[in-house]
DNA sequence: CGCATTTCCTGGAGGC
DNA sequence: TGCCTCCAGGAAATGC
């Protein structure tokens, strides 16, 4: 379940590692998955310099040279690692981005296929782009100031359910929801609009407090996840409420809680955070 | 508009 | 040991 921290921790090491290289050759295993500009990868991208490896939301971005992005979203399953060209190729494993030198490789693998690649360029971003849509991102959680974080957290919705809408909020997931909501006491099913000032702030505090940890950690490994370099992440030791339903709550040993809140498991202490 | 429900998909967990 | 069912979960679509 990449989130934020675990597409900031992928997105560091790309950038120490393939920064500057070129993209010598292409191989797709399945088209289905990927997106944007029509024409196949194996023509648009080889002879491509890899310009700027960036995070956005939860996706993680390789900008080439001519104006091309590859935006991967990694859905439940979706991994991105580097590899040595002669090693096992994983199952799952949809595209494979030869790079200049090294013998090493790129790969996107992704079973569950909720992921995705997308490929824009310029061509795309005049004409529109096939396939599935690349929704709208709100909010970078990290660098948004409380003004604006309050505005976007005026409405009659759940605070759980308006944390995890990425038009909204951009990266927040499942896991990362919950700790917030944990570190800041606000209970998941809270309507937004109604936390004033003092708690809107508190909670982007909590919200940045929580993904700043989770990324020195390399984010949280429960199954699939692992960074570029094969490595899981290790924050899942520092959770204090996700997935740990009748365990005792770290601050006041009350048995933590599961609920469904926007058709997710929701975990939260049901002392420290009261409802109202 | 809000929000619950359903769909996609596979591997891992649990039951027997 | 092995087969079967169940289910998590991000995002988008559908229904109410």
């Amino acid at each position: 379940m990449p989130e934020l921290p675990e597409a900031e921790s992928i997105a560091r090491f790309l950038r120490r590692t393939i920064l500057g290289r070129r993209l010598k050759a292409v191989h797709v295993k399945r088209t289905d998955i990927i997106h944007g500009d029509g024409r196949s990868l194996e023509v648009l991208l080889p002879g491509r310099r890899i310009v700027a490896v960036e995070r956005r939301a939860k996706r993680v971005e390789i900008a080439a040279s001519g104006g091309v992005r590859l935006i991967f979203r990694l859905g439940m399953s979706g991994r991105i690692t580097i590899a040595p060209s002669a090693s096992f190729v994983e199952p799952h494993t949809h595209v494979r981005f030869l790079l200049s030198g090294r013998r090493e490789e790129l790969r996107f693998r992704d079973p569950r296929r909720f992921g995705g690649l997308w490929c824009l360029t310029p061509a795309t971003r005049r004409h529109g782009y096939t396939g599935r849509q690349l929704g709208e991102v709100g909010l970078e959680p990290l660098t948004a100031t409380p003004a604006p974080f309050r505005c976007a957290l005026t409405r009659r919705r759940q605070i759980k359910a308006l944390l995890m809408d990425q038009a909204v909020i951009a990266g927040l997931g499942n896991i990362y929801c919950d700790e917030s909501l944990y570190a800041a006491r606000i209970h998941p099913l809270t309507i937004a609009a109604s936390l004033n000032r003092v708690a809107c702030a508190s909670l982007l505090r909590a919200v940045q407090r929580t993904l700043n940890r989770a990324i020195a950690h390399n984010g949280s490994t429960l199954a699939d996840y692992r960074n570029a370099d094969g490595e899981p992440g290790s924050f899942q030791r520092l959770h204090r409420v996700y997935q740990r339903e009748g365990r005792p709550c770290r601050r006041c040993r009350t048995p933590i809680v599961r609920i469904l809140a926007a058709g997710r498991s929701t975990f939260f202490c049901p002392a420290c955070q009261k409802l109202n």
